[in-house]
DNA sequence: GTCTATAATTCGATAGAC
DNA sequence: GTCTATCGAATTATAGAC
């Protein structure tokens, strides 16, 4: 008597919100097909349909979710640089909604306005509470994505050797500095 | 008498490898079809697959390309920065194919391994060529590439609004500084 | 050299039985 | 709620006529 309507799906939502991540995150949008997120989820692809209603609906699911941007306020301004490269590279590793974001987002418009969306609600807000000079704050946000994107990128996406071969250690020592002048430069 | 064997194939082939670049460049490697680019070359598609063979191999065609990069030697160090950014502004606005190479590379792996190649063969040697530590070299390379391939990420393929509204003295003025520092910092 | 016709797959999506 | 069967469209690639 405790649970009532949803019965037994929760776990087959789930089970297939799990799978399209790894799908997209792996091949792009175009490349995760519907069969084989299904196949991964161990159902039917039937029920990814009648639980998605289509591919567009159901990426839009999988790709909800939170850069956890840590609040600049209670961190020492000197540090803001290191801190945020290093609560990304941490992001990168451990939520691969992150690479199914970005690798969709490169082929496919709705995936890259849904990072002009999450750019905008997020990253902007978060430098606009600590910000002495709002109106540069648009500016400093987007080049602080553009090194960290492309940190990501070259890293986690392309694999270009050296950039993979860098440690955590030496990635904050070397970009952290560089988002510093970005945020307050 | 001039012309002997290629009779009146070399403008088709042309015209289907500027057909692929603008494709490849705008749709990404899956999305990209032969067909489109028949038709975008005002030819049968059955021309492609006679003249490339496959999808693979007109990509693998259509992505060859140099980066022009400049000779560094030639150049005062305290410019090396904003001379290699401002490089690079002007090749992603004026050669799709690099485009076509960021974007393909995202979801094809050959395409990837046709980004490492040209890192390594064309980006590492300018920096030997002047480096004072040839051992900090591949990192300091891959720093630069993170940064360039995630500006024109943001720029060209995510249309991040700041960053698409960035102008090109903007972009030099804080970009070199970061390249700058990749590179003799 | 060029194009028609089509083979062989594969995909998203639907209808409907159980 | 779950799965079988299948449709219709689109793709790469091939065979062969002209």
């Amino acid at each position: 008597m405790s649970e009532d309507k949803p019965r037994r799906s929760e776990a087959t939502r789930a089970a297939i919100l799990m799978a399209a991540r790894e799908r997209f995150a792996k091949d792009g949008y175009e490349r995760a097909t519907i069969r084989s997120i299904a196949a991964d989820a161990g159902i039917d692809p039937a029920m990814v349909m009648r639980y998605y209603g289509n591919k567009e609906r159901l990426f839009a699911a999988a790709a909800e979710f939170d850069l956890r941007l840590p609040d600049l306020s209670a961190i020492p301004q000197a540090e803001w640089g290191e801190r945020l490269i290093a609560h990304f590279l941490w992001r990168w590793e451990n939520d691969e909604t992150m690479m199914a974001l970005l690798r969709a987002g490169v082929t496919n418009e709705a995936a890259a306005e849904r990072m002009r969306t999450i750019f905008a609600a997020q990253v902007g807000p978060t430098l606009f509470k600590v910000a002495d000079d709002p109106a540069t704050v648009p500016t400093r946000a987007g080049l602080l994505a553009s090194q960290i994107l492309g940190f990501a990128l070259c890293r986690y996406i392309l694999g270009l050797p050296p950039v993979v071969d860098i440690s955590a250690e030496e990635a904050i020592r070397w970009i952290g500095p560089t988002l510093q002048r970005y945020l307050i430069g």
